[in-house]
DNA sequence: ATATATTTTTGACGCGCGTAAATAAATGGC
DNA sequence: GCCATTTATTTACGCGCGTCAAAAATATAT
């Protein structure tokens, strides 16, 4: 490697002794220059570590290569794993992903928007905040940018949404628990901030009514991300009251029932289909950490991989049609019941 | 708000009715003009909705206002809530921060710096993987971007290091076991990514000999950042054939703690301070999920606020001073005893 | 060897803004 | 109301690269 230090590219194609524009071409897509032209460039890109400004690049480019991946909240594990696929397949194709987090909050979200509009995206891969979010100003974005809506869906908002099949969770949880013990209550939060919490609720009660068994709903207090905290203290509540209508508890997401064997096990109350056990807990999602909890969290797992290879993939057709879709798709995949300790 | 769409600062300044020198003055620093054509500005602002193109923006300046963050791993709640810290007072500050995770691999951090680099960034905020770093491509790197050290240090590298004081940690936990029960055990991985562990046993290995007391380290197989696993897999190993040379476990940290839970539970063995428990297990970091373990668990608490904090403000100082301080300076945080359930 | 298709070079322009120097205008104190 | 000071404007240039059209060079087919 030379010590030069090479300035712009006009001093590296002088190096080569190839053209700036020609130069200029192999960047954008290597192979569009004759092997042989390649060759010499990429051996002098080995001597003297040449790279090009990226400012300047995306300056005049009509479409950066870059691509807004946005989170409601990196803290979750959940969305910590997604994010980093994600990452790796846009990384992959070619482009420069750019990872953000609404750490919950609203006024973030419409932030980071803002922010993303000047990156100039080619695209943009967003899971809302949920209810919480400003519609219009997403709305908005979604005008101008080609965006792609994951995890949680805002009707009519985006080219397209990927998503897991909510009726697909509660269904298998649902069937699984009624049919080996005691039908479940759901446990939920009162005003969930995430709309797949919603579709969780009716997917329990038409299961329910389905299976001709009395629903319970246990709707428990509390606003935030904080949700194993909430889980902890609203089921704290419930089981020092006896207000448990069934042994048996179906959490809408697993961080809530993270925080449920929490309190379990302050109470003394022991967890699982094993005998001398009192209460059975299952949950939704898979998180990262619910193969760990004590005991081990039964769940309904999201297909991970294929929520994120198909929102890639679809936000790639967006951009290379020109950042619009015939029709506004909505993907759902299945979820996988994963039996474990708990129920 | 008006429907035209601005094309650019020359535009927006003729709807101003002021000079485009004038609004780029502005942009840099709103207080650096006077206030009366501060209100014209921002008054149009509102009306037009125009933001300068970031692009062209950092192409010409000398310093862009940009940060880039890095650390290890983002699925792993520490960092991401450390993350969230730091991002925010950078915003605060007027910056534009950037987050990166490497994902646990050497590969990936090297090339987030490559691409760093492109980023032309002000300053950087890394905390490197550790061991397994690519320390060459690091010490390369800080000298050509002002970079501070964070959460695991690399002698010599950077422009300074910020992170917690490791003795503190371990010297509190052993002191509060061995005075409330039997003396601990340390518990951690036999080839640890992160120079922390390596400086966790030390302090273990001092503290007993403070204490006159026989120091036993329990070794565990396993490579990666799946701590949890690797905890569990251990944990039941040593477990099941009964190698355990005391009833009071101190592992490494949280992380590897959760596992080692979760193998107690499997076994049925009880975990606590309370009647009936036949073990307990302490250990580091309080992870932001160390609350909710079952039982809840008793560890040493990283000064989250002060780690970000301080190195925030240090790379502050770094920037302003151009990128170089006199000294390379080392601060450490003590942790603080959170005493829980477990131990 | 000649004609045709492909690739590269040349030269030139523009992107949107930073920045510097010189000039003009506004401000503030007396 | 005058002068010194601060602030704004004008003018001009440059940043590093994308991109286009036309000309030149090279490769491929006949």
């Amino acid at each position: 490697m030379s010590q030069e230090k090479i300035r712009n590219m006009d001093e590296f194609a002088a190096l080569c002794g190839i053209s700036r524009p020609t130069i200029s071409k192999y960047f954008n897509d290597p192979n569009s220059v004759r092997p042989s032209t390649r060759d010499r460039i990429e051996a002098a890109l080995k001597e003297y570590d040449y790279r090009p400004n990226i400012y300047a690049m995306n300056q005049n480019r009509r479409l950066t290569k870059n691509i807004g991946i946005v989170v409601p909240y990196l803290a979750d594990p959940f969305f910590a794993e997604i994010a980093r696929v994600i990452e790796r397949r846009c990384i992959d194709a070619g482009f420069t992903p750019t990872l953000f987090s609404s750490h919950g909050e609203p006024g973030q979200e419409t932030a980071i928007l803002d922010t993303l509009r000047s990156l100039r995206p080619a695209g943009v891969l967003l899971a809302p905040l949920g209810r919480a979010s400003d519609r219009k100003h997403i709305e908005e974005f979604c005008r101008d940018v080609p965006t792609i809506l994951f995890d949680s869906n805002i009707e009519g908002v985006g080219a397209a949404f990927v998503g897991s099949d909510n009726f697909s969770f509660v269904s298998q949880t649902v069937e699984y628990l009624s049919r080996t013990g005691s039908a479940p209550c759901f446990f939920e939060m009162r005003d969930p901030a995430n709309p797949n919490a919603n579709k969780r609720r009716h997917a329990y009660l038409e299961m329910m009514r389905r299976l001709n068994l009395e629903p319970h709903l246990i709707k428990i207090d509390g606003t935030g991300w904080g949700f194993e905290e909430i889980g902890r203290t609203g089921a704290l509540k419930v089981l020092k009251q006896d207000l448990l209508p069934t042994d048996t508890v179906l959490c809408s997401n697993d961080r809530l029932a993270i925080g449920v064997l929490s309190a379990c096990h302050e109470l003394g109350i022991r967890v699982g289909r094993e005998e001398g056990c009192t209460i059975r807990i299952a949950s939704h999602d898979d998180h990262p950490y619910s193969r760990f909890t004590c005991p081990s969290l039964t769940t309904a797992a999201h297909d991970y991989e294929a929520v994120s290879d198909h929102a890639v993939e679809t936000l790639f057709r967006l951009i290379e049609a020109g950042g619009r879709l015939e029709t506004r798709e909505e993907t759902l995949f299945a979820a996988r019941l994963i039996m474990r300790a708990s129920a």
